[in-house]
RNA sequence: GUCCCUGUAGCUUAACGGACAAAGUACUGGGCUUCGAACCCAGUGAUGGGGGUUCGAUUCCCUCCAGGGACACCA
């Protein structure tokens, strides 16, 4: 690639092995690539960082690169490379031969994605919309560095709020949902449930008065549990061990229902998963690890539970196997680990979640590693900042959350205004996918374009735009191009048109100068895990073309000449466009 | 109380320690008999406060302030 070949010259100028980094400046006008090596060498040296750039620069031999125009030294003293029309054009006949495979990198890690995890009895909100998309987006960037990327779903089907919500459905029976009613109808009815069961469910830290955690560790098996949290706690046993018929029935029901809506809700949104874990096959592992750990001296007993002493590595304790001898989702996620790993064996197993439980992750991966160091290290936590609602944190728990089913319906109401009055050009009998496909852009994009990690608030007004810089925009620009492509003749036989003698706009100049970039922006993306890099690429091409667009005629254009470099750059945008977005784990349309 | 994260234009966000802090939105004004105006152009407007390290700090360190999260049997 181009920067090893500019560090290879720098490096023979300088005669040094300090580090030399290359970005793109962010002013054009600098160039395409500039480096600070004069910079930094300068401080060494005690020299003046101009004179240290002159004379590296009076050392290269430009004409051995053909794709280098020039290189000046500007500012402080940078480095500025510009490369030649001619890469530039090469590169977009690349684009628009290689179509989807431009970029491809040649990895071959394998690499396993954790993402979604919805509670099976509970909402599937917002949070894990979010998830689902920084999940399937940076699955798809592993992929074009040629990864093999195994999805996973890991889903809580045992546990307190199963039982919570069972509680519910008996004290709601009479309004249960019929077999034949919508996978909506149930989610909605199962959520319902599990925020009454939740409500009347008494914690701890509830019951004391008042109080630090310290004084509950002393006094909590002290209290009296009420009948509803006593029935509760029973259901959750007899979840777990299949005791009771009444509870098994409403068990079975409420899993298949759940688990159908969010296949639903998965094909909605584009991800197709390798495999389905489940916590209730986690738990038994992860149960006899914990008692086997005990006999080791990772885990001890305290006030009749099993707690891993996290304070011992700088971190907190956590209880892993609770009073009542069940397995807590500490123990769960333990036991969940080796199953991946006899499943797939992976380089990388990435976990995808909301940020609330970051903590909690270093305590497990610091338990994980006394266990199996080697899959505690190829285990990595990413985390998402929360989805929160203006008024404040969404809980399904209070029953405060905005479901993603609401949120793409609500979504799509808005793009079909705007189809209707912008008179689309999509037949009425496609218009419901068109808005479909419009929507779930735009939630993506809305999502995936802030930096992994931030909370982000939730305002359909304000995050949620239409226009400007989100998924429709994009969207629109591709159908742009396409329109064009369609009205002409398809390009054949690129190769063999030099566009040597072309004199460039300079909005087409903008244009080539940022596509050959993708591959390098795919790379970093996928490296650090980080989306928003792609969002933030695929929007700066988009405005490009637009504003090239704008400006100059493309079918029109004045020369046959012309017409073939514009056609080119046009096909080679839409392409970008497809591609970033793919990456996005957004679909492109023909018409909008 | 302890630990972690976050404070950038009115709002939502960008910016490997670098060059005049970049966009979108909102607001104001302009642009369709010409390839799709969900578009384009112009203008107004910002690094929470105080120290420090550095040739250079939104970025690193300290401190204060503000918001959020975690801190024993939920996930």
């Amino acid at each position: 690639m181009i920067v090893k070949e500019l560090e290879k010259m720098v490096r023979k100028a300088l005669s040094d092995d300090a580090e030399i980094v290359f970005e793109h400046p962010e002013n054009m006008e600098y160039g395409d690539y500039s480096t600070n090596v004069a910079l930094v060498l300068a401080k060494q040296l005690g020299k003046n960082p101009r004179e240290v750039a002159e004379s590296i620069v009076s050392n290269f031999d430009i004409r051995a690169l053909d794709f280098l125009e020039k290189v000046e030294v500007a500012g402080p003293g940078f480095l500025n490379f510009f490369l030649t029309k001619k890469y530039f054009i090469r590169e977009a006949k690349e684009i628009a031969g290689k179509k989807e495979k431009y970029g491809r990198g040649e990895g071959k890690k394998k690499v396993m994605v954790e993402f979604t995890d919805p509670n099976p009895f509970k909402e599937f909100h917002i949070g894990h919309l979010y998830s689902n998309a920084a999940g399937e987006s940076i699955s798809r960037l592993l992929e074009l560095q040629g990864a093999e990327v195994k999805r996973v779903n890991y889903q809580g089907d045992v546990g307190l709020h199963v039982a919570k919500a069972i509680w519910g459905m008996q004290q709601s029976s009479h309004q249960m949902p019929e077999e034949k009613a919508s996978l909506s109808k149930k989610a909605q009815f199962l959520g319902a449930c599990y925020a009454y069961g939740n409500s009347v469910y008494e914690p701890v830290d509830k019951i004391l008065l008042v109080g630090s955690p310290k004084d509950s560790r002393d006094s909590w098996q002290k209290q009296e549990e009420s009948d509803d949290t006593k029935r509760i706690n029973e259901i959750n046993t007899a979840v777990y061990d299949k005791s009771d018929k009444e509870v098994n029935r409403l068990y079975e029901q409420g899993k298949k229902w759940s688990l159908d809506y969010f296949k639903q809700m998965y094909e909605r949104l584009g991800t197709k998963f390798d495999t389905y874990y489940f916590e209730s096959d986690s738990a038994k592992i992860g149960k006899k690890i914990v008692e086997e750990g005990v006999k080791k001296g990772i885990f001890e007993k305290s006030q009749g539970a099993i707690i891993f002493p996290g304070e011992k590595y700088g971190l907190h304790s956590r209880v892993f196997i609770n009073s009542k001898g069940l397995p807590t989702y500490e123990a769960k996620e333990l036991g969940l680990a080796p199953t991946k790993y006899k499943d797939f064996q992976y380089d990388l197993s990435l976990i995808i979640t909301g940020n609330e439980i970051i903590d909690y992750f270093k305590v497990l991966l610091a338990a994980l590693k006394e266990i199996d160091p080697m899959l505690s290290e190829k285990t990595k936590h990413l985390s998402h900042g929360m989805v929160r609602l203006p008024e404040g944190k969404m809980s399904s728990r209070s029953g405060n959350i905005v479901t993603g089913e609401e949120l793409i319906d609500e979504v799509k109401r808005r793009v079909r205004d705007i189809m209707k009055s912008s008179e689309s050009e999509v037949a009425k009998e496609e218009q419901e996918s068109a808005a479909e496909t419009i929507a779930i852009g735009a939630i993506k994009y809305s999502l995936l374009r802030v930096s992994l990690g931030k909370d982000i608030i939730f305002d359909f007004e304000k995050s949620l735009s239409l226009q400007g810089e989100s998924g429709p925009y994009l969207q629109y620009t591709y159908v742009r191009c396409k329109s064009i492509l369609r009205e002409t003749e398809p390009l054949t036989k690129l190769s063999l048109v030099s566009f040597a003698k072309l004199s460039l706009v300079k909005e087409e100049v903008v244009l080539l100068r940022l596509l050959y970039r993708f591959p390098e922006v795919a790379r970093d993306s996928a490296k650090n895990f980080t989306p928003h890099m792609v969002a933030g690429f695929v929007f700066d091409v988009a405005q490009a073309y637009n504003n090239f667009y704008a400006k100059h005629r493309v079918l029109k254009a004045d020369t046959k000449e012309q017409k073939d470099f514009r056609l080119l750059l046009t096909s080679a945008t839409a392409q970008i466009i497809q591609n970033s977005l793919h990456l996005l784990g957004i679909k492109t349309l023909e018409q909008m």
